[in-house]
DNA sequence: TTGAAGGGCTTAAAATAGGTGTGAC
DNA sequence: GGTCACACCTATTTTAAGCCCTTCAAA
């Protein structure tokens, strides 16, 4: 029963947890009337009597509903509100709110979102401000909005395609060289030489199919951190991925690190075509030590990689120019035998409305019924499994 | 505003009791705060993940302690919140057996499968079950034809069976201590917020 | 063999609007057949169920209204799962050909008319059929998106796919880097077949390049 | 301590359907 | 306040590759 707002008049106040904490907010304007704890009302509220196996309401669907019940507002200020506070949360430019701004406008006149569910229409005002972000490639991961914003990332991507669809934007990849230029700022590593090598250890990452399919900001950190390597001075200890995580504040590392050891594997196959560097001496653990050469002289490298490759399998066709790099989930694929598909037997099936004993003999039937006893058997169990309300 | 939906393995509610458990345990962790957002020095955004996450890890690397560092410390986001993922344990021979004599007696009826497995959820049987098929067909196909016939064996328990089980709860209530240990913490985060 | 197609779909990332003429007009098939992996179908077994005594009665039948107002019934052949719901409507997945699907519908219908219902097998209709192939060398999904913009989503972050919407025929086409194509909503084989010809020229204009 | 391995989620399509959220009229 | 037309949960199937988690084995 919402009750009247003494900042906009509107008749929409009411219970909330916007931020957290238990409130009485406007849903029209945002504004918080009142400070609360509705734990007994809420309690009291949940009476959610579940006593047997009925096809009554106490469906699953009716418990989810139940749980997402108090949201916080939604209407069209309190959106305008939680952007604005999204975008200076995030530092942007007014230029950037101001998008972001329009875009909701637009999106809010749109019938298809009216019908939202409440939480979808938080993840709507999220997904104005990506889209900003994503239009003036401010690099922003869905994944870090998504944490802000609180929503799942199926949520998200619901809402991020059909806002995209209904307002008709074509929107560009995200640009993984502004990724690694943004992180080479938050790092620190503005040397030219430094940004130039990260480029190419970039550009090297792309030819080799590391970037294709994967999230931008794995690939552009592995990039960053392989330069860092290569710069420093070998006697230092601690050249370790972790330490490099560590110091400039990356959590999850894993996937990085799995980067990191596919273009480490890709310098190696340009460091085998150096002709003054012995094979055997070069390892993933030393690559780092042979970047500047690789980088120098990539392109001949290329070259001689391919024609090594080339004259290794010669009986390949002429106008498949042969690749010197393989996606990285090729390896997995060879491992696994190629299954062999057998086109299933043709049969025939009858099309008629009526049901004979053609379609299952007598003899198949049996295995598809129960048994007197088994029915016997299951309407307990049915029975105890219904009956109890405890059925974990 | 925490979303009910993505908490923790039984974030999907495997029966109405659970429903009911979980909304009003939600209450107090509803606490869970939008992220505390800090601002760094070159303008991009801060999400104090120990705010709302389990404590990625304790602030020892204090090598570099330009304040930078130190603050950046918590930018990176880790995908952890908000997924609908729920860890199953992994089945032991035991289990496995138990499932393929389940399986054997009801069929492919993974409700009453469940009631003789209480300690999977159904969406953990039926994983299991679309496993055993794609491993090992023959098994699945040989177990349903075989049609053992329904005694009250599934749910009988030897002595060696509920040693197991106690073994096995006790590696589950470790998990759930461990699991459970950043919750406290969470909430301290608020209070002192508050 | 799909004139027309070649302008709507432009399969030279310079040129992107040139219909492009094919250099082997007559040899210009892939040579490679998407194989299907599942199809779903309806059938109405035109009678009211009572959902509770089929869960009874039949054998690899599971039933909690609770969660899901269906029975979920499974037979062996053609490896099958059936949702049987109470106004005598029914949805038959997993199988692997129209044939099969058909097979295994009048084979669950066969068990509830056993069980003493008065079921027919009216307005049988394959609803969905899925694909997949491999086109045997790798796709540069971020030139894709450039210039088939209108009709992809690329976000890797979300997903490693791209996931192209043809038009005609309407199908949706999953392309992974790796050369697997997932091709998925015909209501007909040919339709996966004809979206296959006309993306794989397209796929060959992004297999190499930086 | 560290990584490898495995499990379970993400994406698309399509039908089936009750109960309920959601806002306009 | 009731109707209306959506949304959208539960569930089923199947393929693709990436991501993120837990678990366990060598180092």
């Amino acid at each position: 029963m919402p009750s009247l707002c003494s900042e906009c008049g509107e008749n929409a106040v009411e219970e909330d947890h916007h931020f957290s904490q238990d409130h009485k907010v406007c849903t029209n304007c945002g504004n918080v009337v009142e400070e609360l704890s509705f734990q007994a009302e809420k309690e009291s509220s949940a009476c959610f009597v579940f006593s047997d196996g009925s096809y009554s309401a106490s469906t699953v669907a009716t418990a989810y509903h139940w749980q997402n019940r108090k949201r916080k507002s939604c209407g069209h200020k309190a959106g305008l509100k939680e952007i604005s506070e999204l975008c200076k949360l995030m530092k942007m430019s007014s230029e950037l709110q101001k998008r972001s701004t329009e875009l909701f406008e637009k999106a809010y006149n749109i019938d298809c979102f009216k019908n939202y569910m409440t939480k979808k229409k938080h993840v709507l005002n999220g997904c104005c401000v990506y889209i900003s972000c994503r239009q003036e490639n401010w690099p922003v991961t869905i994944a870090f909005i998504c944490d802000l914003i609180q929503c799942s990332r199926q949520d998200f991507n619901s809402v991020y395609k059909s806002l995209l669809s209904q307002l008709d934007i074509q929107i560009t990849s995200v640009c993984v060289e502004d990724v690694v230029k943004h992180l080479l700022n938050k790092f620190g590593f503005e040397e030219p030489e430094f940004v130039n090598k990260t480029m190419k250890v970039l550009q090297l990452a792309k030819d080799a199919w590391i970037s294709s399919g994967r999230a931008a900001e794995p690939v552009a950190t592995a990039a960053v951190y392989i330069v860092w390597k290569s710069q420093i001075n070998v006697s230092v200890k601690n050249v370790g991925f972790k330490n490099f995580c560590a110091v400039h504040g990356i959590g999850s590392y894993c996937n990085i690190l799995k980067k990191v050891k596919e273009i480490q594997q890709t310098l190696l196959i340009l460091a085998h075509q150096i002709p003054w560097v012995d094979n055997k001496m070069v390892t993933q653990k030393n690559i780092s030590s042979y970047l500047n050469e690789i980088l120098n002289y990539e392109k001949s490298l290329k070259s001689r990689a391919l024609e090594a490759h080339a004259s290794e399998s010669a009986d390949d066709v002429l106008d498949e120019p042969k690749m010197i790099f393989e996606p990285p989930c090729y390896k997995k694929r060879k491992r696994e035998a190629e299954p062999i598909h057998v086109e299933p037997d043709c049969i025939s099936v009858s099309s008629s409305p009526e049901l004979t004993e053609l379609d299952i003999p007598d003899s198949e039937m049996d295995q598809y019924l129960k048994t007197p006893e088994e029915v016997a058997m299951c309407s307990n169990m049915y029975e105890m499994m219904y009956g109890t309300p405890n059925d974990k | 505003v925490m979303d009910e939906d993505h908490v923790g393995k039984d974030n999907t509610p495997e029966n109405e009791e659970n429903v009911e458990k979980e909304a009003v345990e939600e209450e107090g962790d509803n606490a869970m705060p939008v992220p505390q957002v800090r601002i760094s020095e070159d303008g991009t955004i801060v999400v104090n993940e120990a705010s709302l996450l389990v404590e990625a890890s304790p602030p020892k690397t204090h090598d570099h302690c330009d304040s930078e560092v130190v603050y950046e410390k918590a930018s990176y986001t880790t995908y952890a919140s908000f997924k609908k993922k729920t860890h199953t344990s992994a089945w032991t021979d035991r289990e496995t057996n138990k499932f393929y004599k389940a399986l054997s007696t009801v069929g492919t009826d993974f409700t009453l499968i469940n009631a003789i497995l209480p300690n999977r959820t159904r969406h953990e049987i039926k994983n299991k079950f679309k496993k055993e098929e794609r491993i090992n067909r023959g098994l699945v196909d040989h177990a349903i034809k075989l049609r053992k016939h329904f005694d009250m064996s599934v749910f009988e328990q030897t002595e060696s069976d509920i040693e197991a089980e106690k073994e096995e709860q006790r590696k589950r209530d470790k998990k759930q201590r461990k699991s459970k240990s950043y919750k406290p913490r969470q909430k301290r985060g608020r209070k002192k917020k508050t | 063999s799909l004139p027309g197609a070649s302008s709507m779909y432009p399969a030279t990332p310079a040129l992107p609007m040139t219909p492009m003429t094919p250099a082997t007009p007559l040899s210009d098939g892939s040579g490679i057949v998407p194989q299907l992996q599942n199809i779903v179908s309806t059938v109405n077994l035109g009678c009211k169920l009572d959902l509770k005594k089929i869960a009874l009665h039949a054998r690899n039948a599971e039933y909690n209204p609770k969660r899901f107002a269906a029975v979920i019934m499974r037979i062996r052949e053609p490896r099958t799962t059936a949702l049987i719901f109470s106004s005598g409507k029914m949805v038959c997945t997993g199988a692997k050909s129209e044939d099969f699907s058909r097979l295994a519908a009048r084979k669950y219908a066969r068990v509830i008319q056993k069980l003493g219902f008065p079921a027919k097998f009216l307005d049988f209709k394959i609803q969905n059929m899925v694909g997949s192939c491999d086109v045997k060398f790798p796709i540069r999904l971020e030139g894709l998106v450039l210039t088939h913009g209108q009709f992809s989503s690329y976000e890797p972050e979300l997903f490693p796919g791209l996931i192209y919407r043809m038009v005609k025929p309407r199908i949706v086409l999953l392309i992974f880097v790796s050369g697997k194509v997932v091709l998925t909503g015909a209501k007909v084989r040919k339709e996966i077949y004809e979206a296959f010809e006309n993306i794989y020229p397209i796929l060959k204009a992004f297999k190499k390049m930086s």
